[in-house]
RNA sequence: GCCCCCGUAGCUCAGUCCGGAUUAGAGCAACGGGCUUCUAUCCCGUCGGUCGCAGGUUCGAAUCCUGUCGGGGGCACCA
């Protein structure tokens, strides 16, 4: 690729001029403005200091260096600023660019940095007491999305969703789902929501109501998960981590490394000495685990299943990062290689008015609500839009909208008229040439470059997207290219009187080189992209 | 009290991790243009911001550091 290209002769160059040190990773960066350029480094400035050298006169000499080797494609390298090295390409790298993505089709802009590594993202993991709310919603979608971009990015990726299926919660819910089976209103502590009564109204007499709640809450769950595209590699039970061993297992180890103490009857985990604010208990008085107990034996099980933990937790589990690190730590592991994404919550609103979710009430919106009100492209894409570290406002009535106000039919758009265009090519009966023997220099105008400059950034955006956890670098790279496509066919015509065949049949090259496009953007976020609309 | 996230245009948000280019971006909203060729769910333009505030570091700060104000979340022998 031009850009390692291009930094392996900002090293050489260095290194000749004998600049030293020379900096262990150079980056060149795209600049914002057209006039600098289509790559831009700034390894004059950063070194020059440590150098004793001039930045601007450092540059200089670089500069020749850099014309000496005749790099491919560079037709012009200038000394900008208070000396930044500016490369502009010829167009020519544009012409080669849709020759790879219509050769490599959704393979485009797939890498193999992350071969050999096994990454397991667990993420949703709810209680299997009811169906799927719009406070899990996010944490689905972010964490298919980054499996997505793990997967992309060369890595072997398990999607993880572990059932917390024991416990006095299993217990309310059982108990609530029999008492509104006879007609009584749940334990205090139970679950009030209206579709406890309807599912009571379901359950049999003969049966365990635990078990059968359980199996028909997870299912429900599931075939949510599903409408959205959302699919588990595995479903794991906290009953069977429980009953293998694992539990216990790990509790001796801890015991072991001396960690743990005794202290009025219950078993405590030092977590202060990982910068926890107290201590924790793993085995309560009564002998009976905490939350935190199997959930440290399920970790463990996980490392020995895969080399990299990510886990996609709610901003009101935030407390717990440091002491699953401090278990995992103590248990031998690297506390680094468990990764904790904490996604902010999400305000719901309907028309600027928040949509309230108590579960107390039993008043909660399920996820399925959303996605019969705004369908799962509309759902998926929402959410991925904006970085988890910020508190989505979810106007579900601006997601349901079908107007230019909703990105999501606006990338859909483009794909779709892409596809209109290759329809009417066929229909006016032209043959489509292989990309080889098209003549893409017949590609000229700056819409058309603009769109090629666009999706030339998408392997580096990926790239990006998945070293930062941050699948919304994607959506947002969508919608920027979408508007490129957008252009492009308003002033391009593809066929037409006083288009030439031979422009015809490189605009054609073009169109599927950013159906392409957008077709692994969306991939990646699991939108679909319509033939169609 | 302690911990985490956020504060950028009227609204919703990118950009901040890893500092750069005397013009900080997008969409929506507002206003004004554009359908005799695949095309109006679209395209073009205008308006709009002391990047919460105050210091500091730097040749250079929306970006790094400190403090501060405002909003959200969390601080159980619950899950």
């Amino acid at each position: 690729m031009i850009r390692d290209q291009l930094i392996s002769a900002l090293r050489t160059g260095l290194e000749v001029l004998g600049v030293s040190p020379v900096p262990d990773t150079i980056e060149i960066e795209r600049p914002a403005r057209r006039e600098h350029g289509d790559w831009s480094s700034n390894v004059a400035l950063s070194t020059a200091k440590r150098a004793g050298r001039n930045p601007r006169e450092l540059a200089a000499e670089l500069v020749t260096k850099l014309e000496e080797a005749r790099l491919p494609h560079v037709e012009k390298i200038e000394i900008a600023g208070p000396g930044f090295v500016n490369f502009h390409l010829a167009d020519t790298h544009l012409y080669e660019l849709v020759r790879e993505v219509v050769a490599q089709r959704r393979d485009f802009a797939s890498s193999d940095v992350g071969s050999g590594t096994h990454i397991n993202v667990e993420f949703v993991s709810a209680n299997p007491t009811g169906p799927l709310h719009a406070g899990h919603a996010r944490g689905a979608v972010v964490g298919d999305n980054i499996a997505n971009l793990l997967e992309k990015t060369g890595h072997e990726v398990t999607r993880e969703f572990y059932v917390n299926d024991r416990g006095v919660q299993m217990q309310y819910f059982a108990d609530s789902l029999r008492a509104r089976k006879a007609g009584q209103e749940p334990p205090e502590d139970g679950y009030h929501g209206q579709y406890i009564i309807d599912w009571a109204t379901h359950l049999p007499d003969d049966v365990d109501a635990l078990e059968w709640g359980y199996a028909h809450a997870k299912a429900d769950q599931s075939e949510v998960l599903g409408r959205l595209g959302v699919e588990f590699e595995r479903w794991s039970s906290e009953r069977r981590i429980v009953d293998s061993g694992k539990v216990t297992d790990a509790l001796d180890r801890l015991d072991a490394s001396g960690h743990t103490f005794t202290e009025e009857g219950a078993k405590w985990l030092r977590t202060t000495e990982f910068g926890d604010d107290k201590d924790r208990v793993l085995v309560k008085s009564d002998g009976s685990y905490t939350y935190l107990t199997p959930d440290i034996g399920y970790h463990d099980d996980k490392f020995d299943r895969a080399d990299q933990l990510i886990n996609i937790w709610g901003a009101d589990h935030h407390g717990y990062i440091n002491r699953m690190k401090a278990a995992m730590s103590f248990l031998g592991h690297d506390p680094d290689d468990l990764e904790i994404i904490v996604t902010q919550l999400v305000k719901l609103v309907r028309n600027g008015e928040e949509v309230q979710l108590s579960k107390r009430t039993g008043d909660i919106i399920e996820l399925r609500d959303i996605i019969d009100e705004i369908g799962p492209d509309a759902t998926r894409f929402t959410y991925s839009l904006q970085s988890v570290d910020s508190r989505q406002t979810f106007d579900l009535a601006l997601a349901a909208s079908q107007g230019m106000d909703n990105p999501v039919y606006y990338v859909q758009m483009a794909h779709a008229r892409l596809c209109g265009v290759q329809r009417n090519a066929a229909e006016a009966g032209i043959e489509l040439q292989p990309v080889a023997s098209v003549d893409l220099t017949q590609l000229t105008h700056e819409r058309e470059l603009e769109l090629l400059r666009q999706l030339s950034e998408l392997p580096d955006i990926v790239q990006i997207a998945a070293a930062d956890r941050a699948p919304h670098r994607i959506t947002t790279w969508l919608r920027d290219f979408a508007g490129s496509v957008h252009g492009f066919y308003h002033d391009c015509y593809v066929v037409g009187d006083g288009i030439s065949p031979e422009l015809t049949q490189a605009r054609l090259a073009l169109c599927d080189a950013a159906k392409v496009g957008l077709q692994v953007g969306l991939d990646l976020i699991g939108v679909t992209a319509p033939e169609s609309m």
